[in-house]
DNA sequence: ACTATATTTCGCGAGGAGACGAAATGAATA
DNA sequence: TATTCATTTCGTCTCCTCGCGAAATATAGT
């Protein structure tokens, strides 16, 4: 690398800087999560959430793991970038925005994820239910 | 204030986000400069400078205290941004720019600031090197 | 081999950031 | 009061960022 520590401090820094790429961090809180869920999240174009992982992943705020067609992403280890991210978590700590993107991370994690990347959140939500509901019909009808 | 949590962290993030900025909160470090002393270090033009002193200050970074004609700026006391200074005055230690910076700090800090401002650099600089060197002459004839 | 599909890359347009010089502002000093 | 001068504001230019859709890439399933 021929860049100084001047340069990956700014490159950290506004890599944090925009509330896409500060909500992503803050979802990563809790683990590993696929481009198409965070993709479900920020709703905003394939394309547009792509360019914003190259970038937290260029700072090394970010790792990803590809897993046959999916990419799941994490938070990184490097230890120069932890209290970076230990911050930025520290100042969303409590902020509406970032409350809604966990609850509806904790839905998103209840779908398949095949099913959420192929239809999407809300129809991959309404085969859940109609799978869920007839389920649960055929375990009330053979206890 | 109507800004939300998830905006001040991309505030404080953004303003640390360039060279120049951060620069500036590196060279604060050992305490108050004024603008032009700052300007002298960046060498920048001064309308430059005062667009990046008005970020900082946004963020809440820094702190600005007016005394006379001169503007003196320090790094801000808000427990908030602390971290975040912390973080950056890490990241940058032992960068080479930031060791010229810090070096060029400690002689601008030996010329008076009235004729810094007024001279610039180089010709405060030699203005001073005559006056010392005629103080020294009668210091020597004069025992 | 062919299809489906998750993700990235590319090209583009709109808006923001950052540089400067010129002009305005505000505070000492003569 | 007039002047000097440190700093800010304003106008302008250029370049980068961020959004998108279309096309390319890569991988799983048929």
């Amino acid at each position: 690398m021929n860049t100084s520590f001047l340069d990956s401090t700014v490159t950290i820094a506004r890599a944090l800087g925009h509330p896409a790429r500060l909500r992503t961090i803050a979802m990563l809180r809790g683990g590993e999560l696929c481009v198409c869920q965070i993709t479900a999240v920020l709703k905003l174009a394939p394309s547009t959430v792509s360019a914003h992982l190259r970038e937290l992943r260029r700072a090394g705020l970010t790792a990803e793991r590809k897993e046959g067609r999916w990419v799941w992403v994490g938070l990184g280890e490097d230890p120069e970038t932890r209290p970076w991210i230990d911050n930025a978590l520290a100042g969303v700590a409590g902020d509406e925005q970032m409350l809604l993107d966990l609850a509806l991370v904790e839905e998103i994690q209840k779908l398949p994820v095949e099913d959420l990347c192929r239809l999407g959140y809300e129809a991959a939500r309404e085969k859940r239910r109609s799978q869920v509901g007839a389920t649960r019909s055929k375990e009330r009808n053979a206890p």
